[in-house]
DNA sequence: CGCTCTATTGATAAACCTCAAATACAGTGG
DNA sequence: CCACTGTATTTGAGGTTTATCAATAGAGCG
């Protein structure tokens, strides 16, 4: 199977280590935990103690939040470089939300004390922290808005463009999204039933918009779709 | 008109500058640019180049997102020591959202470079304001979860919850919610129309759990409020 | 090849929005 | 003090969107 090319530079602009050098980075990874996390298990779970954070180096995990309902609400998909969890090393208090492998994933875990010492001995951690942490609060606040403000196919829509800007690799026939992503899951990305996309991508491939298989989209026609998403 | 005494501490929490001592504080405070803001004007408005991060001293603002259609959603009420735009000293970038006095307010404000020293001067201001971030940051990521769960009464009940815990006055006759606040506006921070909101309060009237008027709500009984607001 | 999980599709219903019109309220200036 | 004006609010009727439920089909795996 043809998995093309990754579309996106590797996450640098989260990355919440840039400006240490190479020997301060080893150091910093070092002082860390190395964990393996197998597919479909959890790396830290709503309600618990939160007693690490954590950076992703390989693989990828799905953060999300559950209501007392059962439902689910994804928050974001967070691969290699990037930092979950990041509140355990400020505050004493418990994970907000879950985090579960979609890949099998390996990350490194700092307990409080740890990552604290961390960023004071280098300041650009905590700034880089305090940046990422700023981008993803307008990132879910436009999205409270577009959930608020957006009928339920253009919130699909977007939710296939994030993700694809997030996860797209070129293929020849479109920018297949590398992350196994069953219509449940783009239901909980964007606020909507199972159903709905369903029906929504059934005719999206219908006008050539997507390709859809079992945990599979490829968005073929991504321009129509930006249009789509962004007409008034 | 009964007043009543402010029912939370003066936002402790949130304060970005715990930990300076006095002398930081007013040196820090002077290092900025003292600026008044007239009932219903704003402070900055969302797609402006963000040029200064600020610190509400007096009165109160409301952040909000508009969408191209108009829609527009409320992030949060910010009170007296509360901190605005903190991206602009972090990032080259517009202003994310739109802050607009809904009462006489006056704020501190610095730009970038500014503020950027404070923080390289004074490392718990970085710490601070990432942990207050990281806050924001959850309470939103819980509120996107609600409004892709929760039915819209349940949601208002949380919003009016929410406004009474941030600006509630214990009065005679219960939780007065401080803040000047029409029906269109509670639509806006629960996502959904004034219509709604309107028979909802009417409703919750006639049982006793508000009193409603014109751009002021009193909540009567809170403990009913919650029970409905999290009842399974 | 059967088992399990995922996806599709149709029918129905519920929740909520939209629009229109009437009413209440607060402030203003005579 | 009162009429006037501009908002804010209420309320009803009707329609749309989207969820829910049920049943079937398809894909992958051992």
């Amino acid at each position: 199977m043809d998995e093309g090319l990754p579309l996106q530079a590797p996450l640098e602009a989260e990355n919440v280590f840039r400006g240490l050098t190479d020997d301060q980075l080893a150091r910093a990874a070092r002082s860390g935990k190395r964990i393996r996390i197998p597919l479909k298990s959890t790396l830290f779970r709503q309600g618990d103690p939160a007693r690490r954070c954590y950076l992703v180096t390989r693989g990828r995990v799905k953060l999300s939040k559950l209501s007392e309902t059962g439902k689910e609400a994804i928050l974001r998909f967070l691969g290699p470089g990037q930092m979950a969890a990041a509140v355990a090393a400020l505050t004493d208090t418990r994970y907000p939300a879950t985090a579960e492998a979609v890949e099998p994933t390996e990350v490194v875990g700092w307990d409080k004390r740890t990552f604290l010492r961390l960023m004071h001995d280098h300041p650009p951690i905590a700034f880089n922290l305090l940046r990422v942490t700023l981008e993803r609060l307008d990132e879910i606040q436009q999205r409270y808005l577009e959930l608020s403000s957006e009928v339920v196919e253009r919130r699909i829509a977007r939710t296939l463009l994030r993700l694809m800007r997030h996860a797209g690799s070129r293929t020849r026939s479109g920018v297949l999204i590398t992350i196994p992503l069953s219509r449940q899951s783009i239901a909980d990305y964007s606020g909507t039933t199972l159903y709905t996309v369903s029906r929504t991508l059934t005719a999206w491939g219908k006008i050539g918009w997507v390709r859809s298989g079992r945990e599979r989209v490829t968005v073929t026609d991504p321009h129509a779709l930006v249009l789509f998403a962004e007409q008034r």
